[in-house]
DNA sequence: GTACGCAGTATTTTT
DNA sequence: TACTGCGTAC
């Protein structure tokens, strides 16, 4: 059908790719839906399919735009991309949307109506812009919380909407709207932008500006989207115009090839805007005609294949799409049911130790976990045992207090209307300037209508001496960093700011210290790698491929721009002699003004501990696009997998169980899943059921086990019930192969209750021998009840699910 | 301007 | 439990 396929099949760049791959790969340049199941070599078909049409010369580097949501990704596919050809991958439009939407903005800044130095807002510095507007405005924080703002107009940006284009429900929505309206007033008069506002803004340039639309239209020939099920609203929308769709969302015949890929079934981030359904609307408004699924998985064993399938089948509304793998069924999937969190704990580490008995590494051992909370537990029990850990997540480098003061120093040379930064450091380290004193100097921005910076100078009085010095400090810094490299003048701004001085008199401050001469140490990989040092030479273009048969080539897809990747203005918008389109400044973006950035957009890794053959911690969404040999689902538990807040609504419901689908398939060979009968939460006890998500499981697939004798229980002091009744009983639970179904399991641990009889009548009133009701269970019989109080739990026997421990200060039983 | 103690509140997270 | 934010006391 296409000449190209069969004249470029024999390329050794397809070598070893499945139908469904190759297929995928050779796609004719028309939009095209990828679903690309778990494991199904999504990665590779995106590069490979990248590569081959460089290759054969269907597209050139400048003409290629692709899209990922992380750096991770993004960089990912760079490093394969340089591997599979001798491209210079540097110029390339290979990025985040963040990072795209700002290299946009960047090029364009008048046109986006942005002051050229603007600087980017990350979440902290975003909570307290509104947190200050807020005092500004005296808004009731009772009423509306600074988070819950933030949430509104992170919101808000994601579906498109400005302040302006939005009804009010209701007056609590109408006051919302207002405050959203102030605080794009206050970042536009700041200089600076949030991470959402990179999006829109950018998103209103090409919508907007028809020139500039245009011109990146016909540049862009190939669009590649990855993990399309994560795009929100505007991230599409912002698609639509890039492909060739007007501000109308009609499709311009001439649209350009985009190629979405992603995994319906992995969508895991509705609740942060993604829209599942612009898979759906994509198919529809581009009139995609092909659609290739991707369903042969190269990455775990037949059970846990058939448990991920099994279980995603209790989802509705799916595109459909049933993994198969080569591999053979491989072991059972291990369930264990723990007494309580620390057992699990403790068992964690007995399997732990045994696999790497077997030879396992423990880089490749993944404790998954919903929430972070459950973390700690793990933690301690691995740090007992010696066990070296990598926990994901958790304070990132760029986010450390210090560096952010560092950074917020650096900020205000390049931009002193910054006042976020301002107030930052404003009196840190500490130089007599208070809170009334900073009220003050707000009050006069207030009245003049200007910065902090610029207002300093007006005020009178001690306050008005301090402020006026602090103001001539940062100025005179800027002067004296004028001309110098990045190094020097993050160096002169530790010394002169007084941050190092100031840590290093700190008893505790060592740590700091170290950070903030590692930000001298990023800021000089920085440069080197973007090539910013003072010999940097551009690079020669590297065009390894003839344009195409016959395929239309714009005169700005031939540019592959030399220079560093988004900082560029002018071979941002490519080679330009045909368009009307020009850059906003022929400068290019000051070394200075380009880490700042890559600060904001990148903010590094969260090396904890960096240990390098550690077991990982991480939670489940954190592990998406991750794969282990051994992987370890713990605390599947109703209330927590699925969690709590998610469970009244359907559409909740289905994202936990497509969370749990992600981490089923996270794992290659082995898969333990675990739950606790009970669990410290928010410091209080309490008495969870097993996870639905293990009743949805095939029962073919699975084999409980129980705990090795007298090998835990021990380690973790907490005095509990739990922990004592399941010492004393080391053959609770259940041995070997699954009884059928779920029903007999908690009758095996009846004999748990070696706890006292009750001589007091309980205040609950469930006794011995009563038939209760459960709004779950239905009717029962109790069997058991022990314990006091809150403690105080039951053992009811359901005829249709079994027997069931049930904390009575939780379940509601009625006596029938 | 800082230090302490109390109350309230708890997902998931990348850019 | 553990963290944050706020108010009070020095």
């Amino acid at each position: 059908m296409f000449e190209t396929q069969s004249l470029f099949a024999e390329s050794p760049l397809l070598q070893g790719l499945n139908a469904e791959q190759l297929a995928a790969v050779t796609l004719p340049p028309e939009p095209a839906l990828i679903l690309a199941g778990a494991g199904s070599g999504k990665t590779r078909v995106l590069t490979t399919r990248i590569a081959w049409l460089l290759q054969t010369g269907q597209v050139t580097p400048g003409g290629l735009l692709a899209v990922t949501f992380t750096n991770k990704a993004a960089k990912e596919m760079l490093t394969r991309l340089s591997a599979m050809l001798p491209v210079n991958v540097r110029g390339m439009w290979i990025g985040t949307f963040h990072g795209l939407c700002h290299r946009l903005l960047r090029a364009h800044w008048k046109l986006a109506n942005l002051p050229q130095s603007f600087q980017i807002l990350d979440m902290q510095d975003q909570l307290s812009a509104i947190k200050r507007l807020c005092k500004q405005h005296q808004i009731d924080e009772e009423r509306y919380p600074p988070k819950q703002l933030q949430w509104f107009i992170a919101g808000c940006k994601e579906d498109g909407l400005r302040a302006h284009q939005m009804s009010p429900r209701d007056e609590d929505q109408r006051r919302k709207i207002d405050f959203y309206q102030l605080y794009e007033a206050q970042c536009q008069r700041e200089g600076v932008v949030d991470f959402g506002e990179l999006m829109l803004r950018c998103y209103e340039l090409l919508r907007d500006q028809d020139a500039v639309r245009e011109h990146y239209q016909r540049r862009f020939r190939h669009i590649l989207v990855d993990e399309f099920q994560d795009t929100n609203k505007l991230q599409y929308a912002w698609l639509k115009l890039l492909a060739g769709h007007d501000e109308n969302g009609r499709f311009v015949p001439a649209g350009n090839a985009v190629l979405a890929v992603g995994d319906d079934d992995q969508s895991i981030y509705a609740f942060r805007g993604a829209r599942v359904g612009n898979m759906a609307d994509f198919v529809r408004e581009f009139e995609v005609q092909h659609q290739i699924k991707l369903e042969q998985n190269y990455r775990s064993h037949g059970n846990i294949l058939e448990a991920a399938n099994q279980l995603i089948e209790h989802n509705s509304g799916r595109l459909g799409k049933n993994l198969r793998t080569e591999q053979g069924a491989g072991e059972p999937i291990r369930v264990f049911e723990a007494a309580s969190d620390f057992a699990e704990a403790d068992w964690l580490i007995d399997e732990i130790k045994s696999l790497l008995a077997e030879g396992w590494s423990r880089q490749e051992i993944a404790l998954l976990y919903r929430s972070n909370a459950q973390s700690r537990v793990i933690e301690t029990a691995l740090f007992r045992a010696g066990l070296p850990y990598r926990v994901y997540g958790g304070l990132r480098f760029f986010e450390r207090a210090e560096i952010k003061h560092a950074l917020a120093y650096l900020r205000l040379l390049d931009n002193p209307n910054d006042d976020t930064s301002l107030l930052r450091v404003v009196n840190f380290p500490p130089r007599g300037i208070g809170a009334r004193s900073v009220e003050q100097l707000q009050d006069a921005a207030r009245a003049l209508g200007c910065s902090l910076h610029d207002a300093a100078s007006s005020l009178g009085g001690a306050a008005g001496t301090k402020l006026s010095a602090f103001v001539a400090k940062i100025d005179v810094l800027r002067e004296q960093t004028e001309g110098r490299t990045l190094r020097e003048i993050i160096e002169l701004v530790l010394q002169h700011s007084g941050l190092l001085e100031h840590y290093r008199a700190d008893r505790e401050g060592a740590d700091r210290v170290e950070n903030l001469e590692e930000l001298v140490n990023a800021a000089e990989s920085f440069v080197l790698q973007q090539g910013f040092g003072r010999d940097a030479v551009a690079l020669p273009l590297d065009e390894t491929a003839p344009a195409g048969p016959g395929l239309t080539q714009s005169p700005a897809s031939q540019g592959l721009d030399p220079q560093a990747p988004g900082f560029d203005a002018a071979s941002a918008v490519g080679s330009l002699g045909a368009w009307s389109v020009q850059p906003d400044s022929g400068e290019t973006l000051s070394p200075l003004a380009a880490f700042l950035t890559h600060a904001a957009l990148e903010s590094g890794d969260n090396q904890a501990q960096a240990g390098q053959d550690a077991v990982q911690l991480m939670t489940v969404h954190a592990a998406k696009g991750l794969e282990f040999d051994a992987v370890f689902i713990t605390g599947l538990e109703e209330g927590l997998f699925p969690h709590e807040n998610s469970q009244s609504d359907r559409d909740g419901l289905e994202e936990e169980r497509r969370l749990m689908y992600v981490a089923i398939t996270r794992a290659r060979k082995r898969l333990y899943l675990s739950h606790a009968q009970t669990r410290m939460l928010h410091g209080q006890t309490r008495y969870n059921l097993s996870s639905r998500f293990l009743d949805e499981l095939p029962e073919s697939c699975l084999k409980w086990i129980s705990p090795k004798q007298g090998g835990w229980g021990t380690g973790l002091g907490r005095s509990g019930s739990g922990q004592a009744a399941a010492a004393a009983q080391p053959a609770w639970g259940r041995s070997g192969l699954g009884d059928s179904g779920r029903g007999g399991k908690e009758a095996a641990y009846s004999g748990a209750g070696s706890v006292p009889a009750q001589k007091s009548a309980p205040a609950h009133g469930i006794r011995v021998g009563m038939q209760v009701f459960h709004n779950k269970f239905g009717e029962g019989k109790v069997l058991t009840v022990e314990g006091q109080g809150d403690d105080a739990r039951a053992q009811v026997n359901f005829p249709r699910h079994g027997a069931k421990w049930l904390a009575l200060a939780i379940a509601k039983l009625t006596p029938v």
